[in-house]
DNA sequence: CTAAACAGGACATAATTGGTCTTTTAACAA
DNA sequence: TTGTTAAAAGACCAATTATGTCCTGTTTAG
């Protein structure tokens, strides 16, 4: 239960490769990908994603590449794992679209609420600064 | 991200309505499948899982069915859980078995560590009792 | 012996995961 | 303007997992 997949292992390995370079520097998509050990193409379009939110800030064309999109200490754990991953939603119930039709006699609910937040909460105090040991 | 499937689901809905039945009522299997709306067949899967673990104590043949195997207060959620999805892993890194072969200069690796901890200390304070509204 | 009820395994289908490939778009440089 | 470089986007695909079903035991009460 719970475990993170591939792609936000992978997800996790790259963007804290990236906050671990030189700030200002552009960095290629094949050279993140070969340093962190993941097949390039999946890794754009994590990237992808990343680039979407803002999380990291896209180049194209000759001299292109990736580079945070806030200071590295501004980017939370939490943001990152939601950003391929989805959510943080341990039950259907607490996602509040009427899932859980059971919810008004249902004690498990609060337990997954409360497990929510406990996640969430330590996630969110994690920052791309903390793990790229800056 | 840390879904529980409809397996953890019904597991939860079936060993909870369990629960709540009189201590020394056997209970059919085909009585909790349609009081917990849960395909009958899927579900015995699921007491068969409980069954081997000692969460319930199943009997055979004529007035067979299925009993809890412990007081519903001495019955955990994290290990209702547990039962059928496996154990909480968030992460490959924390299983142990070197599946995180950079757990050396992996900052990423203790935040799991505490996730995994604070989740399971959350589970394992819920009972069926607290469950089954004893 | 027979009917009731769980145990166990094989099987089936759909969804998700974990990718690849191709084409397009954007930026720069000659 | 014309390549060349590099990311964006979307189609596609294989393997795995999730979600069951079905059939054949095996046990037990009566």
């Amino acid at each position: 239960m719970m475990e993170l997949t591939r792609k936000g292992e992978y997800a996790i390995r790259g963007i804290v490769f990236l906050a671990s370079q030189p700030a200002d520097k552009i960095c290629l998509l094949s050279d993140i990908a070969s340093a962190v050990d993941v097949p390039q193409t999946f890794l754009a379009k994590i990237f992808q994603q990343f680039s979407k939110i803002g999380l990291v800030r896209s180049y194209r064309g000759t001299g292109g590449g990736f580079v945070l999109g806030r200071p590295p200490e501004k980017i939370t754990l939490l943001e990152v794992v939601e950003a391929v991953e989805g959510p943080i939603v341990p039950n259907r119930c607490v996602t509040g679209d009427g899932e859980c039709n059971r919810s008004s006699t249902c004690n498990v609910h609060p337990v997954w609420i409360s497990v929510q937040d406990q996640v969430r909460d330590i996630l969110e105090k994690v920052t791309l600064k903390d793990l790229a040991g800056l």
